[in-house]
DNA sequence: TCCTGATGAGACATTCATGTCTCATGTGGG
DNA sequence: CCCACATGAGACATGAATGTCTCATCAGGA
């Protein structure tokens, strides 16, 4: 009956998502198998949690594509990037969570061309005078992970509501807690 | 020789800080000490974590009155707060990220305090008309947080120096992505 | 209907961090 | 000088998660 690979990898994602320390057994029982059959399809917790770095890489791909990064306004884009990313948020959460126990060893290298596309993003809005040159693309790339990660965390604990999810990371990112003296 | 308590506390804060998984043995020889002293001076894993806890939250507490968060303008506390705070920020990511773990138990008082204090700074801003009103204050301290964490991790790889932490982080959060029209 | 293959349940060994205990050592104070 | 005490080193037991294996069962296809 062929496991649906696709089902236990977004199941493990959803529960590892909250709580991160699960066991195996507790991640095959969210899938409704078996430990057994979790170890057939994924040979140790290890395998698993590259299989999930590889859905998350998937996943950020896709809505960077989507997002169409080289369109319109760059403000506009990094808007569009937050609403295609959002979905994945708590799932980028974790394994950003997880990349620092990977010390040694080398981060899969779609990381890099992901990180090298958001920061591409933000370097197109500074050539395009759209964003201000003082803070560095690799900064912002930074922070939108670190504020994706802290809006994921605040929606799970209910202290934002998941509809403002995309407009709180977008509004701060880009206009900060300040009131703008003119729009 | 009454072991230094304070020291070894400093110390697992700035192992555990790089490898949150660390061994106690590990905390021990980074200390200088034996795992047997270590354990007599802090019984188990949770009771080091616990006393890291409320390392941070006594120096974010300490951080909070340095700055002053009630004098002058809010935006100039906020820049004075994280100017503080930036010395724990790696502590305070690391008890950021271990707090997830704590599921059911109910969360040390400490925090409650501090983020009412962070909010109030916000709202204050709000209320004097400098901060917008659009972004919650329960955001905006949760932002703080991810931006720290953020910025202590970003820090620690080398992808930003750490002269510019404070203004990375400040001006993200105030002033965001987006070049002001005027000042 | 029968056969093949995947699955679930569970036993079992292994590894690792941890908690606990003992004992020798060495230092500091009386 | 001698004693008390903290420490370091290490042995040992424990518990948890994991990896591995067997076997009975069950469903689907020939």
């Amino acid at each position: 009956m062929a496991v649906d690979r696709d089902h236990v990898l977004r199941s493990a994602a959803a529960l590892l998502t909250r709580k991160s320390t699960a066991t195996m057994d507790e991640v095959a029982k969210a899938a409704g198998i078996s430990r057994a059959t979790l170890h057939r399809q994924f040979a140790g917790r290890d395998v698993l949690v590259r299989a999930l770095e590889a859905l998350g890489i998937q996943e950020c791909e896709g809505a960077l594509d989507r997002a169409r990064p080289d369109d319109g306004r760059a403000s506009e884009a990094v808007r569009r990037m937050v609403r295609e990313i959002e979905p994945a948020a708590a799932l980028l959460a974790f394994l950003y969570s997880e990349n620092q126990l990977f010390e040694g060893e080398e981060q899969n290298e779609g990381w890099a061309r992901i990180d090298d596309r958001i920061a591409a993003l933000f370097r197109r809005g500074q050539a395009d005078g759209e964003f201000r040159i003082d803070l560095t693309p690799a900064w912002l790339t930074e922070a939108l992970y670190g504020l994706l990660a802290s809006g994921a965390w605040a929606v799970a604990e209910g202290r934002v509501a998941r509809n403002d999810f995309t407009h709180m990371i977008v509004e701060l990112l880009l206009g900060g807690a300040l009131r703008r003296e003119e729009s």
